[in-house]
DNA sequence: TAGTGGTCTAGACCACAGA
DNA sequence: CTGTGGTCTAGACCACTAA
């Protein structure tokens, strides 16, 4: 099961093993997870060290651990895992989620900067998606997205007009990591100012970010252009 | 020492108290600590515990530990604690620090919107201070700033012009905790568009910040008004 | 009442740094 | 070689939940 010595510390191999379980749809969000000891001994470790591991777990928020209940799988459509990905809030400070149409769908050969962003070699396929997401009517932001082909094999074919990321990494089995996103203005493009409602070059938040997979590989580069209503805005938690 | 029973679990009063020296000034930025053992004896708590609670002010980033060197006390000024409060980046990716120039300081009766975001009673008290930010002798922000009088005795008696948040908190004392920014677009003041030479009305970043202590009292409010130049942006990591 | 996770203890051995 | 933090073990008891 777990390598012993000259190896990687046991708590984490057991963390990554229960992680690779979860992704592997082998324990469902919501579901409920086996108890420490029966845990620490399938995986043949002590109680003190999968506590360890299922503690790492719960602050990576893929698992929720509740006294006298049992430990759960955390849902990915869940606030607090939506909300890493969405840091627009209303004036109620709640996340600005919206529904999804997609524009455009295309693969092509990764260009120079999707290669660059994506940690790409030459040669690698990417999918080119261009959406707008809207919210009460009303389009807030139009997003140009790079997804790496071999993340996401046959997407083209699925029906994946409305999905945003956590959702696609959802349908793909794929757990999502650590990611940083730029913001700085620009004048927003032709297509993003009709799309927007607003004047040709009026100055909107552009959204530069890039995610990554658990294990660290880059699952997706986005560029949005988008507006702020009266009241919503960008939010940043500092800890 | 530490409180038995019926109370909070004993690796956090361990961890307070750690972290009460470390703003009193006992352990200096960059002093050594004693080591588990020594702690574990000192508070009466098993080295389990003591472990537990320096686990904790490690990853609060208060403190440093080094296999076969010891623990030992960050700095304030270190530069994964000035990353913490400074989202802006050069095309490096390093965080923009520039020069700070005090334009106003002035002591008044906090109003309804600086007692709402500082959590403050009537009758309390702020200092009001305006500043510049400049690098390589352009200026890149300005900023209104209210700080809790409570918090900060005898502010403009002393000469703390070119002192940030994070260095105001160090000559007090007072150590940081969280805090929230708020990113959108507004039309340049008057005041900015000159100190930023930028035409009036002119889009810039807007910064609405709150920094709690570490105990949760709020220990300022920011309002800044920003330019960002070629290559350079707001940076946001997602955990 | 039985079962869960949360806290706490008291050790052991290992990897690393420095004298 | 000594001293440090990092890992790992094997228990104990407590607080909470639900049947």
């Amino acid at each position: 099961m777990l390598h012993e010595r000259f190896s990687r510390p046991l708590y984490l191999q057991a963390r990554d093993a229960v992680a690779k379980r979860i992704a592997a749809g082998e324990w469902k969000p919501g579901a409920v997870l086996p108890n420490e000891a029966d845990l620490a001994q399938e995986f043949s470790v002590s109680p003190g060290t999968m506590r360890k591991a299922l503690d790492l777990l719960k602050s990576e928020r893929l698992l929720i651990r509740r006294q006298g209940r049992g430990t759960f799988v955390n849902d990915p459509a869940s606030e607090d895992r939506i909300v890493r990905h969405c840091n627009l809030r209303d004036s109620w400070g709640k996340a600005l989620r919206g529904g999804i149409r997609t524009l455009e769908l295309a693969e092509a050969m990764a260009d120079e900067l999707e290669r660059a962003r994506l940690q790409l070699d030459s040669n690698e396929q990417v999918y080119r998606i261009r959406r707008a997401r809207a919210c009460q009517g009303r389009t807030f932001m139009v997003e140009d997205v790079s997804l790496p082909a071999a993340l996401f094999p046959g997407l083209a074919e699925r029906n994946v007009g409305a999905l945003g990321l956590v959702e696609l990494a959802q349908a793909y089995g794929i757990l999502l990591g650590k990611g940083e996103e730029r913001v700085s203005i620009v004048a927003a493009s032709n297509l993003a100012s009709e799309a927007l409602g607003i004047a040709e070059g009026s100055p909107v938040l552009f959204l530069d970010r890039v995610v990554c997979t658990r294990e660290g590989r880059r699952a997706e580069w986005r560029r949005g252009q988008c507006i702020l209503a009266s009241q919503t805005h960008y939010a940043v938690a500092m800890n």
